[in-house]
DNA sequence: ATGCTATGTTGACGCTGTCAAGATAGCATC
DNA sequence: GATGCTATCTTGACAGCGTCAACATAGCAT
């Protein structure tokens, strides 16, 4: 089984995603080459192109899982149709956690490697697609069903709306710009009230 | 003056910027190469090492003078005492027209190519944060004095909430990942709208 | 046993940022 | 005016990158 040069890897698709997963965590999409990874594995260079159409193929499927366990953390959140504010905070505390614990994942999920620069994979503008549309699902049958929008607001624009500023405060704390680590749970709790000022129309 | 071929460039330093700029522009920051930027200037490899340490110094000089373009735009835009719905509507929009007329040198500004990656010149650290609080005195000063903030509510947990959906919105949408540029007038309507919810506790 | 296909290998190309060493220009000083 | 210092610009080189082409092997179906 474990002899140690055979030929052929075994299961080289996932080794590489395995392999790849922990490169992006301790070192960055900057610190992930498809050389290394290939080293990592114990493989040549271009081996990986058997697997991966290239590089950014491989980061699609990379970023794809990360949509997945967003996905899963999304399904775990539950609001409260009397009251959506607990709820409403647990989820933005779970995706602040999820952006923190995994920030080169979620860099990767949301930033212009894949999205400007490269070419987004079909599989992953489905995955990705879904994943928002399952938030604003969410958010209108949870969410805003037991309270009274303000006139004409669309919840598709609410779901806009607060879905960026929920990126827009990890992209501000994962890049390191404006705000501090230690200010982020009186921020996101701020971003709540924002959000739900914007949901019901008096308290 | 403009001998086609003289040893010394002259003012070599405001051309690279100039230059870079303009690449940024068209090409993004993944098309600006110090090769080719000192190919545009008529000058060697390795001329530009002689007035930018490095790359990352350059493109720090770069985004140095977007934030102070920023901060002029944050000088015109004025809210009204009474009313600071008009001006923040103003603002937003003046602020979205801003990245979208340069979304490579929004980037360069933001993302995290110097922030995380890079070293951010301590010059830069100095104009980005001075744009920020630029931002918070503003709100505090014109948009909030005349209103009563909901209980609690810290004027820079409001401006940081704030600034992160703007920005979020900015970045969804400069990276084309959820936002479409058509629907951007109506969602940054709805970012104002949860902005001054957050202000004025009822209508 | 034969051959096809999936998989892995080495070699090469052009691109990148950056360092080291040498060339030149311009200016201050003697 | 000659001398020398320093800022500026040059060529050469190196390691790293993604990727293509050509070749090698292993494993499976016939």
């Amino acid at each position: 089984m474990t002899q140690p040069a055979r030929y052929h890897h075994g299961d080289l698709h996932a080794a590489l995603l395995r392999e790849a997963a922990v490169l992006l965590r301790e070192q960055g999409v900057e610190g992930l080459s498809l050389r290394r990874l290939a080293e990592r594995a114990g493989v040549s260079r271009t081996a990986p192109y058997h697997h991966f159409q290239d590089k950014n193929a491989l980061l699609c499927a990379l970023a794809e899982d990360g949509f997945h366990r967003l996905d899963r953390l999304m399904e775990e959140a539950a609001f409260q149709a009397d009251d959506p504010e607990p709820g409403l905070r647990r989820f933005v505390r779970g995706y602040l956690r999820f952006a923190c614990d995994d920030p080169e994942q979620y860099e990767l999920m949301f930033g212009r490697t894949l999205w400007k620069t490269g070419r987004p994979t079909e599989s992953l503008t489905r995955v990705a697609h879904g994943c928002f549309r399952r938030y604003v699902d969410k958010l209108e049958a949870d969410g805003l069903r037991a309270t009274t929008l303000p006139g004409g607001a669309d919840p598709l624009r609410v779901a806009q709306a607060s879905w960026a500023t929920l990126h827009g405060l990890c992209r501000l704390l994962l890049d390191g710009i404006y705000v501090d680590r230690q200010d982020m749970e009186a921020v996101s709790d701020q971003a709540v009230a924002l959000m739900l000022a914007a949901v019901r129309p008096a308290p």
